[in-house]
RNA sequence: GGGCGGUUAGCUCAGUUGGUUUAGAGCGUCACAUUGACAUUGUGAAGGUCGCAGGUUCAAAUCCUGCACCGCCCACCA
């Protein structure tokens, strides 16, 4: 090591680093008897998916954890593996045939199929490689895909112990259809946007010419299937109807008017038409009065022949001929505009029409129960605590789960003469134990199982850390992590959500392109704080981080070349006030990194590391070591890098090798332990007022330090 | 409609169980500095009635109540 250049070069020393990591394999846990392992299943991204922002803070918090731990000689193993995201997969690989003009009819099934394989082994793997270009340190060895022949078999093994319990039965019954992606979605797939409609207000005449009675709808089209009216049975304007029989208009079908605590005399007229078949409330009325229920809208999103007239008719259009009939029938009594929450595909934005559907559904009752058990005993614990009562209120209240889906792409449920494939969530509710082997009995199940870390977002808690805990509750008879570590969701500088459709999104490839991959960790974790729900990215932490990079290099570089001698061996009774000093901080330091690493307050333990390296460290010890006959700029240096390492890999580790190449690399070299007996307060206290002393002598002008040196250097 | 988080320097954020006479950091701004690594630097400075209104306390950015605004999640607003 001769010439070393005077700024840190990431690029010429990321791919170097990442290739001497795995090429020693020191990715893959080294299992080590009586020691418990330190354990993380990756959330696995969609095989669609490129690395956001999300992915970049999830992934450095979880190679962080990695590497601490593994430092700390816990058998340590962080597993990989992508999410085959049925409808997402679908939709893009539809997208791309539609280009050439074709829909996934003209293949058929078994070619498109292929063709979606054709598109994972080209694209699937890509967002590992750009984990890979963060530092992430998964033990590629054991990269697993939820449709791997082995998923499968865990898959099939999960329905059929599920369907031999009695827990899986079939429709009819009313669920969420996308007529687009033509299939059914489940609740959480759904969301809900802001959309501006009319509130129109139908004249219903009562039998035997005793007038109306008025409803409020924003789905004029739907009345076509009305199996009732329904009024609160408090309400007093309507007790005497109650019980009473009406003539739906356009069908000249008598419906009764019926009374049911789940309507709101404060909503419209205080009247409510009522659609078992296109609403999920009419559905539930429909089952405790035992009402009748007619499909008036079909899977393609077309009236059907129970419509009437209207049968064929799209949505729209059966709407506006219903609205004109009414009117010419005078039984339009107003509209007005309203603003409510339409509800949409999750996965492509189209409005969500709920249908009475043959679908296939689990029993949640009896999952929930033990899932709400660890939970509250916490066995399992969520960070933040917040996001217990979050999970255990979702789960008190949850209902069945419909796990068919129309699609192609994907599992296929298990049954003779079945063409649907199950939800994706199906396969990943199985995640943490299915990619270790199970149902077989591996030694990895053994030796791994159960993880000890689950770190996701937010948004994603019943979608799949729920269902997690409840699969393998009932299917391994364990939990599947002990902590479930939410992190911030990162938002723009606007305060608003990052999303590559909006335009608002920020490729972090960019970032490590432009900072390197450690600045860009440091930087996106030096934002963070562990109780934050979200955080505002901002470029001038990475900037920050990049140029606190430098400051390390630099540090490295002064070292090497100044002639300084060290203290060969630390010993306590020669050392000088400043040597003391640095001593007692950086005990400190390593206590208070330890400490917020291990509870995952990993913002704070970067802003410290920080701290002390550069105002501490560089700014008064290795300033005052050029005035110190011995100094402790190595010792105090090599601790650095090492805990510097979990948030910093490649430069630390690029450092380290400059100077021990033949030596333990640094990756999996021993994380500092305290010593208590170096921590001092006092000659903290004595060397602040020294520093004081210092400010005051530079704010006049500079002076003599002559006294103060004495007093800080003199061993 | 319900629940939750936020509101601290121009911007992004810290501030541990309420208490070291001047509330911290980074970025930005200003002044000065090239004397053993780093100008991606060093030294120093300016900049805050801690969202608003009450309350508890000897003492509140920190606890309580109400309100406002921003954001997130949930929900059967027809």
């Amino acid at each position: 090591m001769m010439e070393i250049s005077k700024t840190y070069e990431p690029k010429q020393v990321e791919e170097k680093i990442y290739n001497l990591w795995e090429k020693g394999e020191f990715f893959k846990p080294l299992v080590k008897k009586g020691k418990k392992p330190f354990v993380i299943a990756i959330p696995p991204p969609n095989i669609t998916g490129s690395l956001h922002m999300g992915h970049a803070l999830n992934n450095t918090i979880q190679d962080v954890m990695t590497r601490y731990y593994r430092m700390t000689q816990k058998p340590t193993l962080w597993l990989p593996g992508t999410d085959h995201a049925g409808i997402a997969t679908q939709n893009v690989v539809e997208k791309e045939l539609k280009k050439e003009g074709k829909t996934r009819h003209d293949l058929g099934r078994e070619k498109f199929i292929k063709r979606v394989w054709q598109w994972k082994e080209k694209y699937g793997n890509l967002i590992l490689d750009q984990l890979k270009k963060l530092g992430c340190s998964c033990d590629w060895s054991r990269t697993r895909f939820t449709l791997d022949t082995d998923y499968v078999k865990a898959v099939e093994t999960a329905f059929l112990h599920y369907y031999k319990k009695g827990w899986i039965y079939q429709g009819p019954r009313i669920v969420n259809w996308c007529p687009r992606c033509s299939t059914a979605i489940s609740d959480i797939e759904i969301k809900y946007i802001p959309s501006k409609t009319k509130l129109w207000y139908l004249k219903y005449p009562l039998k035997n010419n005793e007038g109306f009675i008025s409803v409020a709808t924003t789905r004029p089209e739907t009345m076509l299937g009305d199996t009732a009216v329904a009024v609160s049975p408090k309400d007093e304007r309507y007790k005497n109807l109650i019980g009473k029989t009406a003539i739906l208009p356009l069908m000249n079908r008598e419906i009764p008017i019926i009374a049911d605590r789940l309507i709101d005399p404060e909503f419209g007229t205080g009247a409510v038409k009522v659609t078992p078949a296109h609403a999920i409330v009419d559905y539930k009325m429909a089952k405790t009065h035992k009402l009748g229920i007619i499909n008036v809208i079909g899977e393609d999103g077309k009236m059907t022949q129970d419509a009437g007239k209207y049968a064929g008719l799209n949505i729209l259009d059966a709407r506006n001929k219903i609205i004109e009939d009414l009117k010419t029938q005078n039984l339009l009594e107003k509209e007005e505009d309203y603003e409510h929450s339409l509800a949409v595909c999750d996965r492509c934005g189209t409005p969500v029409e709920p249908l009475i559907s043959k679908q296939w559904f689990v029993k949640m009752k009896k999952l929930a129960r033990p899932a709400i058990k660890v939970v509250k005993e916490n066995k399992i614990k969520f960070i933040p605590a917040r996001y217990k009562k979050i999970y255990l209120e979702w789960m008190k209240n949850i209902e069945d789960w419909c796990i068919s889906r129309q699609l192609w792409w994907g599992h296929k449920i298990p049954l003779e003469g079945e063409n649907d494939v199950l939800d994706t969530w199906f396969s990943s509710a199985l995640w943490p134990f299915a990619i270790l082997g199970w149902p077989k009995k591996t030694k990895d199940l053994k030796t791994f199982y159960p993880t000890t870390l689950l770190s996701t977002a937010q948004d994603i808690i019943y979608l799949w850390v729920a269902r997690m805990i409840f699969s393998s509750l009932e299917l391994c008879k364990k939990i599947p992590f002990r902590d479930v570590y939410i992190h911030s969701t990162v938002l723009n500088i606007e305060g608003k959500r990052m999303s590559k459709s909006l335009g608002t999104g920020l490729d972090p490839l960019e970032l490590i392109e432009k900072y390197g991959a450690d600045a860009t960790r440091l930087g996106l974790l030096y934002l963070t704080s562990r109780e934050q729900q979200a955080i505002r990215f901002s470029e001038d932490a990475i900037r920050a981080s990049k140029n606190f990079a430098n400051k390390l290099w630099n540090l490295n570089r002064f070292i090497q070349i100044s002639n300084k001698s060290q203290y060969s061996s630390f010993k306590t009774q020669k050392l000088s006030l400043a040597d003391k000093w640095i001593m007692s901080r950086l005990n400190e330091l390593i206590k208070d990194t330890t400490d917020k690493i291990e509870s995952y307050q990993m913002g704070e333990a970067s802003r410290r590391l920080y701290e002390f390296v550069w105002h501490e460290y560089a700014d008064w010890y290795i300033e005052m070591s050029k005035l110190q006959e011995n100094n402790l700029n190595v010792y105090v240096f090599e601790i650095i890098l090492k805990l510097l390492h979990p948030f910093m890999p490649f430069i630390t580790e690029y450092i380290w090798q400059l100077n021990h190449e033949k030596e333990t690399p640094l990756i999996i070299s021993e994380w500092p332990k305290t010593d208590k007996k170096l921590i001092n307060l006092k000659t903290e206290e004595e060397f602040e007022k020294i520093k004081k002393e210092i400010t005051e002598i530079r704010k006049k002008g500079g002076g003599n330090f002559k006294n103060l040196a004495e007093k800080i250097f003199k061993p």
